[in-house]
DNA sequence: GTGTCTGCAAACCATTTGCACCGCC
DNA sequence: GGCGGTGCAAATGGTTTGCAGACAC
């Protein structure tokens, strides 16, 4: 899974003239080592914390700022009030339903046609991981009963 | 370009058990007025607060939720800290620059193959306009002298 | 009349910032 | 040793909520 390592992006860092500290450290190994692909910061905190009790949040948003504007990360806004974060080479797209909250993940090679499409019409170039809304096949059955659509109910 | 008028979307609303209240009225008569197809809720209360000083944000917000709970509004959560409501007729996509937040709208059939595909391939139903980010070809050209990409500098 | 809305103010929550100290390079 | 990072606490900003009074139906 890890075609990134942890040595690799601190490299990135320092090359960028940033310095390698050890929460910094510990907040990528963090990163590399989750095995959820969807990183909010507040997972993040609450995971550090679990060896670090000191770690802090203001250090954690600032290192994902840091990784994001190096490009290692890709912040995608998927629900209000949570920002999540990839690593880019973990590139895929999300189904989010918007009845349940369940979100899906899809091959990274859904959008290709969207992607040339777009950079031939516009001169845009699709750069991020998109994120489509709609409605998951439980929630579509569900609502076949209950027509007012429930908001942030059954989560996975 | 009003596919929906005030007095349609006002009967949906008392078909729901809704009242039709006068700041209702013109919370809605705004957002069809509007040639604006990005409404905030903060670009809203602005709007609204031109004829009625009193108008206030609690019930804006209240009332565009509920417009959404009815599939009348689409809220899109484009930038993080501003949240942006369509009229579900006014279909199309968003292309959004993560270097200046520029956006640009594009055909609604943009994603018609990748809609029948996820349904497909996962059972799921687009059923939102997308928002698509990456880079505008300006921005692109800028960053080709500068490494760092500026984040949310100029805004159209 | 009664169940819904509104206005208000206070609460919320993710995120950001200013500042003094600390530590990597 | 100097610049960049950290910890902390306080501010910010969009959005939500509890409650009492107002109003549509």
């Amino acid at each position: 899974m890890a075609t990134v390592s942890v040595e690799h992006i601190l490299e990135r860092l320092r090359e960028d003239g940033g310095r390698v500290t050890g929460s910094r450290r510990r907040i990528v190994e963090a990163i590399v080592g989750s095995d959820d692909h969807h990183l909010t910061a507040a997972s993040l905190i609450e995971t550090l914390r679990q060896d670090d009790p000191d770690a802090h949040e203001s250090t954690v948003y600032r290192t994902l700022d840091r990784l994001a504007a190096l490009d290692i990360l890709e912040p995608v806004q998927i629900t209000p009030g949570a920002v999540v974060f990839h690593l880019r080479e973990q590139r895929h797209h999300h189904l989010l339903c918007d009845a349940c909250g369940r979100v899906i993940e899809t091959d990274p090679d859904l959008l290709d046609q969207v992607i040339d499409r777009v950079e031939a019409e516009h001169g845009f170039t699709i750069r991020a991981a998109a994120t489509l809304h709609g409605r998951c096949r439980a929630c579509l059955l569900d609502a076949a009963g209950e027509p007012p659509i429930a908001r942030h109910s059954h989560q996975p």
